[in-house]
DNA sequence: CAAGTAATTTTCACTCAGTGAAAACTTTAT
DNA sequence: ATAAAGTTTTCACTGAGTGAAAATTACTTG
């Protein structure tokens, strides 16, 4: 039996215990429906059934228990399921309850105010980027991709890069030496030397900047968040198009918000100043996985 | 074996055939424990073990396959289980292939930027309001409560009494006979017969008002959206503090766009103008459901 | 609009996946 | 330290979940 998450999960988690034991395969079989769902398109009972290699009387069964509670509904018309209307719900609820969310609010709300800039809060997952909040700046809206939920590519945000300073040097050179990079912009960074030196940089003065190496009219500061023992929590950015933005060196004003910011936040979750980082800067560990 | 869901199902689905057989238990279980998380509140292992009656390994079994998708997550220092970051991507993945989001969102917005004023898109699920985008206005924002993904009653919100008009008169008539009305403020409605009476004088002008009979200070009006065959689909709304939009009878101009933006929606939806909607006007209907 | 085709829904019998009880182990309280 | 409470793992049993196939329904197409 094989398994796959799509979203998540390629490797056993490295802390805790190997999962894949005490697994239900029923409800692993129901969560890889909606993993297969969440890339939007709408499937057929059969088209589902062939992509997970179950019978489709199994689907079926996965897919109605699933409809009762409205995680999928089926589109009358083109006889398609699709994801229902109980996700939108849960992640309101997960926002909700999140501590960092709920504690990083009202701050975050204060930034956007005081910078009239969009700000995000992230999180990083599996060596990923997780936006958890958008507040838009007060300029014209929708020029930002950039969603809440949406998944990235660490290595070319601000917020990414930001974290990936702050986090186990161990696995962030793992992750460096081995991870796709694709060039979106001129200033995109796309080797294992440019990054792990940036990341250098960013560890020594403490934020990052964002010179729209994803999207080149997007430029941005980042800074960490940390919570007890100094172990990373999340980040949070200020950005703005490269007309507002540009040098975003010299945001000076900005980037005193953005920080008295993050360590409020952080102070709030139980950081205390002076504490440092979890983990030491990336260029004191050379030792390899082994 | 009993059966919950709190989010719905409160009753086996009226159209399709009754759902319940045809469900796999563990499936059912673990959606179960999605649904009691989604009220915020974390919880150990053993307070979900309880409150589900389940036996403790099976509860700690639906856990790992959950966190394995990251759906739940469980916090290191509390020891507590909440929802995981998984529910903030599939919601984002539903709003993105919903195509009742992606065909209204641009009206949506050209509404937004046409009134100044909060816009919000919403469905009727189960006789109740669910959001499912609010575009803020350009005005001070954080005034009004309304999130996306949250539920609403329908008899106290403007959309949710335009769809409530809108909707099959047997079905609503049951519905306001046996919902528990509570008076959140001086204008809401809250017998039987106030409200059939507004319903059908909602579906005689097309559109509804909202008197802050949910929130004094927020008054709205709202637009059904239909789809083919005259068919519900949804409701959109503008809404306004009582200071600028009373009275709400009188925004003739917001009003105008609202219908407009309603109509396009619905024609994008193919629905053709002149088709009458699915139902009947309530007051023309006196069957009793038998 | 009938005959044919494809997809969905239901039945059914088999068997192994999911289950609870209880044991082993961890963490937290005292 | 020891005890208490919670979590993780083992284990043997059996009925829940499974796929094959039949029945039904929804679409095509001549």
């Amino acid at each position: 039996m094989f398994m796959q998450s799509l979203t998540l999960s390629e490797k056993a988690t490295p802390m805790t215990q190997n999962n894949e034991r005490y697994q239900i395969r029923a409800v692993d079989r129901a969560l890889r429906v909606l993993t297969l769902l969440a890339d939007g398109e709408p499937r057929t009972l059969m088209e589902l059934s062939d992509a997970l290699e179950l019978s489709n009387s199994t689907t079926f069964r996965l897919l109605s228990t699933l409809a009762s509670y409205n995680f999928v509904q089926r589109d009358e018309a083109s006889g398609r399921y699709h994801l229902g209307l109980a996700t939108l719900e849960l992640a309101r609820s997960f926002q909700l309850s999140n501590p960092l969310q709920q504690i990083a609010l009202p701050l975050l709300r204060q930034l956007r105010d005081d910078t009239a800039e969009t700000v995000h809060l992230a999180v990083l997952d599996q060596m990923e980027v997780v936006y958890l909040e958008k507040l838009h700046g007060l300029h014209a809206v929708g020029l930002m991709s950039s969603q809440v939920g949406a998944r990235l590519l660490a290595y070319c945000t601000g917020l990414g890069k930001v974290m990936l300073a702050f986090s186990d040097p161990q696995a962030v050179r793992e992750y460096a030496s081995q991870v796709a990079y694709v060039r979106f912009t001129p200033t995109t960074l796309t080797s294992v030397e440019t990054l792990l030196g940036e990341l250098h940089a960013i560890r020594a003065q403490g934020y990052a900047f964002d010179r729209g190496e994803r999207e080149s009219e997007v430029h941005c500061i980042a800074a960490p968040i940390l919570g007890p023992n100094g172990r990373l929590e999340g980040a949070l950015s200020v950005s703005g198009p490269a007309s507002r933005m540009h040098p975003v060196e010299e945001q000076g004003e900005h980037i005193q918000k953005l920080l008295a910011t993050a360590r409020g936040i952080s102070n709030l979750l139980g950081h205390r100043a002076g504490q440092p980082p979890a983990y030491a800067d990336i260029s004191f560990n050379h030792s390899q996985a082994r």
